[in-house]
Order: structure tokens, then C-alpha cells, then sequence
RNA sequence: GCCCAAGUAGCUCAGGGGUAGAGCGCAUCCUUGGUAAGGAUGAGGUCCCGGGUUCAAAUCCCGGCUUGGGCUCCA
């Protein structure tokens, strides 16, 4: 065989033989090259240097470039291996995990998870990079070897590396490749594609230390993960690291405090949130929204304890499968009890209050329920992850006829309310039993099959586009989840609609039907937020703490810029309240500039600036937080705007 | 829970074996200034907690607590 058939893009031509990728592709596009990383040969992605294998098919090629993501990700896993190569080369002696590139989380590119001989600390991030970066330098290649399994794992046995040698027992059979980089002691047992030489690493940065276990077991090997980021450009890097610095200006535990909205103390417990009274506001403007649509939905409002007889744990099977999740039992007369961490059999008892008619149904019962969860130390972050908090529950008690209905309307309530919060961009995931995998789902297999028609009947009929998961689904039902993308980007898995089979039955859940028979009714949970506490996060993070009007803390300031218009001001003040508005007024003796800066600073929708022109015209200088300068106009043309502002919840 | 780091005034942080510091905020006074910081004075601290080393510890060492970054996108 002399020659190759390859086929690039639109264009075919025989090549002589033997063939790299790379001499392929410069046959068609010498362009092309300056920017590939690697090549696809038939859909294969390999390296650049590989060399073409000898057929009479064609061949076809494409390149693998820097502005791709598919690049990228060979990029980043690159120079994965060199942060491992020179780790291995500072720290002799260093066992080696697995170093992938991360291409779907926004905060890093790439890890490698290590075992030095002593643990690193942050001071050595600058150390390695250092080293990385002298590496990159000198165009160390990095080669691909084709190896027998039993040939690998000698070698790595060798090398003491018991970690490496698991994975290739599992995932070897027959041969396998291995990476050199050249010049270096490292070599990594990788499938590929990588860059040619180190070089081609041109913009990185390593960016944490962390603890992880060996593949994620806890009782595994504590390892240490050093997170790193890499691009094609110091450009892109760049913009990357300061976009990163905008996120942390968004921070809600930073603004919590800001912005005075709440606090979490030690002294009352870590994971608890002491809502403070601007925070507060917020909180009843949420719920008054939630509470607008619930009652236009037709449910109905429910309050139950915080805890319960320990029995009722046991027959919810919260005793058996979630009790790790739950704070220790606590005794009174000798009757054991337990804080609640769901809503869920609170409902069911007042379901169960009374016989129940197949007219009765749908009952829908909701409750801005607080529970409890013992969750981890390690796992508290602010308002996202807490041991107390509030749940926007509902619980739907259905008969099987009407779950598409009761389905449909959940998600037009989810829809209309993230619409009002400005979250255009609103994803929803249908999951559903597993084929192969059994999990041990409970309920009939016809329940089942009608039970997720029914949910994605709901889906299709409100054309919503969805994405369906085979096998997500929880042992005790089919669930459609709901997750959001916020200002900047960031996706938040809040809401769930989910249908169980498991309490029901448990509880022994029953209405009569149109027969005069007893039948199980169905029980659907609902719950838009999740957690207030952690949705309240969100919201600030997703506004950078400027609430729109509806929901700001503080809607107007009113500064005047002498003290011989504070009456003036406070008039003005109180005319605002008495149409709901929340107003404060800086009677201080600071210059204008100084309290416009503290509203500002403050977030706070309007300011209006009063001095002696305004005093004279009976009018308001209006400030707007985003526009600046409005302009002035009459008390009762601004309380117009913001009136129409306030109730169209514009955001 | 585990790995790494941090903990100093209400907040943001500097300092560092021998009198505890700054800016912001707060209070009082002066100033009454037209669209992002006017000035002066003052109050405010168990330098996270416990132990050790030392003539002497906020500082160095050990332990604890809390906070922060993380804890399988598998070669």
C-alpha cells in the first residue's frame, strides 16, 4: 500500500503512504494547522503525530482546534498531565489518581488528584505552577506508547503506583496506551488525545487545593485535588479570571451583610439563618407572590408541627432511609419524638382525617414548611446548603385521572412564577424508571407506565421542551425536576414535581370512588423553591443584591439636600407610605453626593433629591439606581410610575 | 466527617515575642453643600477558645471551635 485515500471536509484525495494525521491535514488546509491540537480519524480522536493506518477506505479527517470544545478539552487535559509531571518532578515520590478535564463546570478546567509524600498546602500552588510553566517552556513532547495489560501494570506496579494499577485492572483488557512527556518521569495510563509538546500550553492557572477521596468513596484514599484552569489565549484567561472576580461580587454572604438582609451566628448554630428584618421584607414579598398564585390555583393552606411521634417516622419509612438526615429523637413522658425533615406525613394525617370521596379529589394542601437536616459540617455554605429551613411544599392527593391535569398546572405555576423573577431560561427534566438497572422501584408496573405518561402528556401538552432520564427516577416515582439559569450564567436545580407511590401505601391512603369501591389515590410533591433560604440566595445573587422594586427592602430614599427641606422630605416620606410604599428618609447632615453614594450603595430602586426648587414646584427629583437623573416631576406622577412598577413585579 | 487555608474594632483588613493599628461604619460638633465620599473630635478590642514554650505570647508550638475552598464530569 502506497497511497491513502483521505477525505477532508468536502474534498478527497489520495495521500502517499505511510501518513501521519498531520500530513493529511497539511495536504488540504496548511491554515488549519496552526491552530490544531489534535485530529479525528473517523471519528476517532487521536494525536497529531499518529500515524494513519494502512486500508483501502477512505479515511476521513477533520482537525481538532483551540477554538473548539473539543480543543479546549484536549487543552486542558494536557496540561492536567503537566501539572502531574511537575508535581512528580517537585514531590518524588507522589502517587498518582486521575486528572481529567472539567468542560461543564464553569469554576475550574481540569484537576489531578495526587498523593504527595507530604500534604501540599496552598503555598505550593505557585511552586508547581512555576515549575508548569518552565515545563511548558521547553516543548516537552508527549508520546504515545500502545502497551499489553500485563506489561502496564508491571510497570506501574514499579512505580508504586497501587492507584494506577487498580484502574487498569478494571478498565484494561488486552492493550492499552500509555503517555510519556518526555523528559519528564511522568507517565500516565490515558487514553488521549494530547498536544503535541508542552508548548502548545501557553494559558493557565491553578486555581485550589481541595481534599477527595479515590473515586469519591469516603472510605477510600484521602487524596489531594489541585484544580486548575487552562485556555488558548492569556486573552480568553483573562477575561475568564476577571468575569470569575464578577461572580464573587455577587456573593449572597457578602451582600447578606451588606445589604443587612440576614445573618448566621454560631452562638444559635451553624446551618441556622437569623432572617433579619430587610431580609424579611423580601421573604413576604416571595410568599405573597406564592401565595397569590396558590390561592388562584385552588389549594388550600395548611400549618403543621416541627415534630412528631417517633412511630410516625417509622411508618413514613423516614426511620429506615433517612435517618442520618434527622436530628436524634428527644423524650417527653416517655414518648419518643423527632423534628420533622419533611412535610410529607403532616399532610398525609390531614388527608387522612377524614373518608375521602373521588369528588373530594384533587385535595392540594400547601404550607411554607420549616424542617430540619442534619447535614454535614463540611457541606454549610451561607443559604445554599442550611440545617434549617422553609419549604414552599404542596402535597396533591389525586385520583389517577387526574395527575396529567394536576401536572400541567405545577408546571404553568413554575413557569409564570420564575417568569416573574426574570429567569428566562427555565429547564426541565423528566426521570423516569431505569431498563437495566433495577433500583428497587416500588409500585405497580402500570401505575408506573400511566404515571410517567401522564407526566410527559403534562410536558408535551404545555409544549414545554424537557429532557428525559432513563433510570433518575426516585424508587418511589417518576419526577419531573426544574432548573433555572441566573443572570450570569449559573444553573440552580430548584423546584420538583414528584409523584409517590411509596406513602400511600404506607400510610394506607384511600377515597371511594364512583363504584363504592376503596381505591389508592395518587400523591404528587410539589415544591417550586425547594428551600426559601436557599431560593432567597439565588435571587441574590441573581439580581447582585438590586431587587426589582416589588421586592426591594428599601423602594425609595428621600434625600434632602439641606435640612431646611426635611420637613419637606418627610412629608414626602409619609405621603409614600400611606400608599404602601417602603421609604426612608436621610434627614443627615451629609452633602448630596454622600447619600446619593449610600443609596447607591445600598441598592435601593429610587431616590428622590429634594431641594429648594423642589420644595417651590411641589415636586420630586427623581433618581433612578441604573439610569441616573430622571428628572423632576409631581409627587403624584412619580407614585403613578412606581405604582405601575410595584404591580406588574417587573424585574 | 475528611484535606487545605483563615480567624485582630460592627465591616474590610494591616501588623507582629515587650504601649493594639488603618479605612469604612457609629456618636458629637462645625459645615447647609444640586446628583457616587465636606471637615474635626470621640467611643469602640478576651487580637476565636484552651493548653504549652518563654522573664514576657495577640505573635512561636499543640489541641479544639468556627468560617472559607473542595470531596468521581472516572484512564
Amino acid at each position: 500500500m502506497s497511497e491513502l485515500n483521505v477525505k477532508f471536509g468536502d474534498k478527497q484525495q489520495a495521500i502517499p503512504a505511510p501518513a501521519t494525521a498531520i500530513d493529511a491535514i497539511k495536504v488540504f488546509d496548511r491554515d488549519v494547522l496552526k491552530k490544531a491540537l489534535a485530529a479525528k480519524v473517523n471519528g476517532e480522536e487521536v494525536d497529531l503525530n499518529r500515524e494513519l493506518d494502512a486500508t483501502d477506505e477512505v479515511l476521513s479527517i477533520e482537525a481538532i482546534t483551540s477554538d473548539t470544545r473539543d480543543g479546549l478539552e484536549v487543552l486542558r487535559h494536557s496540561t492536567a498531565h503537566l501539572l502531574a509531571a511537575a508535581v512528580l518532578d517537585l514531590f518524588p515520590g507522589t502517587k498518582l489518581g486521575v486528572g481529567p478535564a472539567l468542560m461543564e463546570d464553569p469554576r475550574y478546567g481540569f484537576y489531578y488528584d495526587i498523593i504527595a509524600p507530604r500534604n501540599l498546602t496552598e503555598d505550593d500552588l505557585p511552586v508547581i505552577e512555576k515549575k508548569m510553566k518552565q515545563m511548558a517552556k521547553g516543548d516537552l513532547r508527549y508520546r504515545r506508547e500502545v502497551v499489553e495489560k500485563a506489561a502496564i501494570l508491571d510497570l506501574f506496579k514499579g512505580r508504586e503506583e497501587p492507584l494506577k494499577c487498580e484502574l487498569i485492572d478494571e478498565k484494561v483488557d488486552g492493550s492499552a496506551t500509555i503517555y510519556h512527556i518526555d523528559g519528564s518521569p511522568f507517565i500516565d495510563f490515558c487514553l488521549g488525545p494530547h498536544v503535541q509538546h508542552t508548548g502548545k500550553l501557553k494559558a493557565f492557572k491553578l486555581l485550589a487545593l481541595s481534599g477527595a477521596y479515590w473515586k469519591g468513596d469516603a472510605e477510600r484514599e484521602q487524596m489531594q485535588r489541585i484544580y486548575g484552569t487552562a485556555f488558548a489565549t492569556q486573552e480568553e484567561l483573562d477575561a475568564w479570571v476577571k468575569q470569575r472576580e464578577e461572580a464573587e461580587k455577587r456573593d449572597h454572604r457578602k451582600l447578606g451583610r451588606e445589604l443587612d438582609l440576614f445573618s448566621i451566628d454560631d452562638d444559635y448554630g451553624q446551618g441556622l439563618i437569623l432572617w433579619h428584618p430587610k431580609g424579611g421584607i423580601v421573604r413576604m414579598e416571595m410568599e405573597r407572590l406564592l401565595r397569590e398564585e396558590l390561592e388562584q390555583r385552588g389549594y388550600s393552606f395548611v400549618f403543621t408541627p416541627h415534630i412528631a411521634k417517633r412511630k410516625l417516622w417509622t411508618i413514613s419509612g423516614h426511620e429506615e432511609n433517612y435517618a442520618d438526615g434527622m436530628y436524634a429523637p428527644t423524650s417527653i413522658e416517655d414518648e419518643e419524638y423527632r423534628l420533622k425533615p419533611m412535610n410529607c406525613p403532616f399532610h398525609i394525617g390531614i388527608y387522612k382525617s377524614s373518608p375521602r370521596s373521588y369528588r373530594d379529589l384533587p385535595q392540594r394542601y400547601s404550607e411554607m414548611g420549616t424542617v430540619y437536616r442534619a447535614e454535614l459540617s463540611g457541606t454549610l455554605h451561607g443559604l445554599m446548603r442550611v440545617r434549617g429551613f422553609s419549604v414552599d411544599d404542596a402535597h396533591l392527593f389525586v385520583r389517577p385521572d387526574q395527575v396529567q391535569a394536576e401536572v400541567a398546572d405545577c408546571l404553568d405555576f413554575a413557569i409564570k412564577v420564575f417568569d416573574t423573577y426574570g429567569f428566562d431560561k427555565v429547564k426541565f427534566e423528566l426521570s423516569v424508571r431505569g431498563g437495566a438497572e433495577n433500583k428497587g422501584y416500588l409500585g405497580a408496573d402500570e401505575d408506573w407506565a400511566s404515571a410517567e405518561e401522564s407526566l410527559a402528556q403534562a410536558l408535551r401538552e404545555r409544549n414545554i421542551t424537557y429532557e428525559r432520564i432513563e433510570g433518575e427516577a426516585a424508587f418511589y416515582g417518576p419526577k419531573i425536576d426544574i432548573k433555572i439559569e441566573d443572570a450570569i450564567g449559573r444553573v440552580w436545580q430548584l423546584g420538583t414535581i414528584q409523584l409517590d407511590f411509596n406513602l400511600p401505601e404506607r400510610f394506607e391512603l384511600e377515597y371511594t370512588g364512583d363504584d363504592n369501591l376503596k381505591h389508592r389515590p395518587f400523591m404528587i410533591h410539589r415544591a417550586l423553591f425547594g428551600s426559601i433560604e436557599r431560593f432567597f440566595g439565588v435571587l441574590i445573587e441573581h439580581y447582585a443584591g438590586a431587587f426589582p422594586l416589588w421586592l426591594a427592602p428599601v423602594q425609595v430614599t428621600v434625600l434632602p439636600i439641606t435640612d431646611r427641606i426635611n420637613d419637606y422630605a418627610d412629608s414626602v416620606a409619609s405621603e409614600l407610605r400611606k400608599s404602601g410604599f417602603r421609604v426612608e428618609s436621610n434627614t443627615k447632615s451629609d452633602k448630596i453626593g454622600a447619600k446619593i453614594r449610600d443609596a447607591q450603595m445600598q441598592k435601593i430602586p429610587y431616590m428622590l433629591i429634594l431641594g429648594d426648587q423642589e420644595l417651590e414646584n411641589g415636586q420630586v427629583a427623581v433618581r433612578e439606581r441604573k439610569q441616573g437623573d430622571v428628572g423632576a416631576m409631581s409627587l403624584d406622577e412619580f407614585k403613578e410610575k412606581i405604582t405601575a412598577e410595584r404591580s406588574s413585579r417587573a424585574s
